[in-house]
DNA sequence: CTCGTGTTCAACCATGTGGTTGAGTAAACG
DNA sequence: CGTTTACTCAACCACATGGTTGAACACGAG
C-alpha cells in the first residue's frame, strides 16, 4: 500500500517499459489521442489507457479534453529532474575515478604501508 | 512472458526503486562490500544481495572477489545510455515546441482552414 | 579438517504490474 | 431520444518483484 512514491521512482518506473518508452518517443512528434497511441500495439485501448495513466502519474504527459477525445501530451520537464539525477552521480563517479587514479600513481611513487582509503571509506 | 528485457529497461527498472538509487549514489564515493552497502537499510543480507543483482544485470554495477566478500563497484558508462535516450527525446520535444510556436504564429497571421496538424493546436 | 565470515541460492509468501473483458461515462451524430 | 465514438473504471488473472528464512558455498584462519 505505498501510495506516495517519490518522482523519480515514477519516472525511472515508467520508463523501464518499452511500450511507455516509445509511446513517449511518439509524442516527441506531437500530441496524439489514446486511439492513436494505442494503433500500433496488439493490446485493448484499456491496457493502453493505463500505461498511459502510469506515465500521467509520474509527470510524463498531460490529458486534456477535446470533446470525446482526450489528447495526451508530453511533459518534457521531467527529463531534467532524471538528467539531474544522472549527471550528478555520473560527475562524482568520474571524479572519484580521477582521484583514484591520482592515488595510485601516487601509491606508486611512495609504496606506503597504508591501509585501502579508498575502498569503504568514506 | 518477457525473459530478454532490453538494456535500457533493466537500468530504468533498476533505478526506479529508491533503494537501489541510494546505493548506487553510495557507490560513487566508492566500491564497497555486500554487507557495508546493506549497512543502512533494515532489511537482510540476501534481500541487499538481490538488489545487487539487479544492478549488476542492468550493468549499473560489476562485483568481483576479495577473498569472501564480493566487493561491488559502480559502472558509470551506462548513465551515457540513459543520457542519451532522454537527450534525445528531450531535444525532439523542444524543435517540436519550437515548431508548434512557428505553425501558431503563422496560424495568426494567415488564419487559413489548415486541419489540425499538430495534435490539439487547434 | 573445522570453524567463522561473507555472500549467494532456494523455497516461500505478500504485494505489484500488465494484461484481459464487461460495464459505465462523456460528447457528437442522427 | 437512442446510437456511435472515445475513453475510463472495476473485477479478475498470470506472472514479476521484493521481502523473508534456512541451507549451501567460498575462502581465510587456526
Amino acid at each position: 500500500m505505498v501510495e506516495h512514491e517519490d518522482r523519480l521512482s515514477r519516472v525511472f518506473g515508467a520508463l523501464a517499459d518499452p511500450t511507455r518508452r516509445d509511446m513517449v518517443a511518439r509524442l516527441t512528434a506531437g500530441d496524439a489521442t489514446v486511439s492513436e497511441l494505442a494503433e500500433p500495439y496488439d493490446v485493448s485501448l484499456q491496457a493502453v489507457s493505463k500505461q498511459l495513466k502510469v506515465l500521467e502519474e509520474a509527470g510524463l504527459v498531460r490529458r486534456s479534453r477535446d470533446a470525446q477525445r482526450r489528447p495526451v501530451h508530453l511533459d518534457a520537464e521531467v527529463f531534467d529532474l532524471m538528467t539531474k539525477w544522472i549527471e550528478r552521480y555520473q560527475r562524482q563517479a568520474e571524479e572519484r575515478y580521477q582521484r583514484l587514479d591520482a592515488v595510485l600513481a601516487r601509491m606508486q611513487g611512495t609504496a606506503s604501508d597504508e591501509p585501502r582509503e579508498e575502498g569503504a571509506a568514506g
